[in-house]
DNA sequence: CGAGCGATTGAACCAGGTCAAACGGGGTGG
DNA sequence: CCACCCCGTTTGACCTGGTTCAATCGCTCG
């Protein structure tokens, strides 16, 4: 079911071709839309690419989980673009220029629904909703930029984070790339934050799931 | 003219309540739209609000000039959340929630048209334009606040030159807010690169302009 | 002229970067 | 089953770019 869309690990950071699994080159590459592969949902492991800058496909709307978007500086290197998180839509530029603009990677699982979905029009609200959230996402972002590293980390924690207080984190160098910080001060940061008990290792049948934490109560505000 | 939408001087970082002329107050929080006032473009001299976050009015495009939002963050405390240029569109969230989402303040003189112009649909590809402008905004932004605090002043004056090279810089303080540095850091980065003389003080009639510069044609890079 | 504001410059400090070493857990191959 | 390797993570020690505090300057406006 969901190797669907995988991509060959590990995912380079900078790849300059996209490697895939025959079954899911057309899906993912192809001109044309099957009609049975754009109206059905789509999972992705961590670390999985979604597509890449510059090729074709449509637009996804996240149910669950975060897609990091990259695009190449003008100096030729993937930098961090935006994050996208549940309820955002990523790839609707392809709608608009025929191809997407960003590199798309899931830094935890995901679960996407294929947009617009149904009867919904692409035009009038649907789109107006997305860039004002676009907007919004954007201004949360900077601010996951700016201040003492701490808070940015336990910015983006919470941005991340259900309302239940449990999250799956990204890797160290994936926040660290967010947050323009380096993943030794990521390390430490999360050291911290365990230390002061505003999280907690989320553990399943005992055993530590990776990545997965609980944030206190009182870290929310 | 260009006295129709000024507020008073100075603007504060946080305006709790935005005072303005009495001349300027129906064109700008009425709720009704005086056809003679949404077609007429509009000038904004350095540091005067456009509109307050919560206010009502239209969307505007930028002919000239460059906009700062500001949203009050999760502490009550007002940060800078957005910058917009020349071709790009503000408020147009206004069309969706009836109110403007943020602060938008004149960082240098600017031009403002109503949006939508004319006879152009607010649907379809006008909006997914107006997105995918926003998303790669966005990413710059995000750009100018990573990696060295130099790299970060310089990459901010290419955003706002134009293709001849001529800059009007915001304050200090707008640059610090943006760039998430301190003004004392960027007075010496500017003092630098004059230093450099990538940067040079542009002289109209033999006397320096307010913040008007000159890029040398090989910091375009 | 004085008030007020932004810009400039200097000097001391520290948050976070850098470099280096070691750890741990999952996967692979023998 | 164990040995090994690969990678992400952790931790320590040192270094530095940018902050902080403070004093001064220069321009504009009343």
């Amino acid at each position: 079911m969901n190797s669907r869309f995988q991509a060959i690990f590990p995912v380079d950071r900078a790849p300059k071709e996209v490697l895939l699994g025959d079954s899911s080159k057309e899906a993912l590459l192809g001109g044309s839309t099957p009609p049975s592969c754009t109206r059905t949902p789509c999972d992705l492991d961590a670390g999985q690419q979604l597509y890449a800058a510059g090729s074709t496909g449509q637009a996804w709307r996240i149910t669950a989980g975060v897609i990091r978007l990259d695009h190449a500086g003008h100096d030729g290197e993937n930098r961090f673009a935006s994050l996208a998180i549940a309820g955002d839509i990523v790839g609707c530029e392809t709608l608009l220029f025929g191809s997407y603009t960003f590199d798309a990677t899931a830094l935890t699982p995901c679960r996407l629904q294929p947009w617009p979905e149904g009867d919904t029009a692409t035009s009038g609200d649907g789109l107006l909703e997305s860039l004002a959230q676009a907007q919004k996402r954007a201004a949360d972002l900077l601010a996951l930029r700016g201040g003492q590293a701490s808070a940015r980390v336990l910015g983006l924690i919470r941005l991340l984070a259900d309302r239940s207080g449990q999250v799956i984190l990204p890797t160290g160098q994936d926040i660290a790339d967010i947050t323009d910080l380096r993943f030794e001060t990521i390390s430490r940061i999360i050291s911290n934050l365990q230390r002061e008990h505003l999280l907690s290792p989320l553990r399943i049948a005992g055993i530590h799931a990776t990545r997965s934490y609980r944030l206190a109560p009182g870290a929310f505000a």
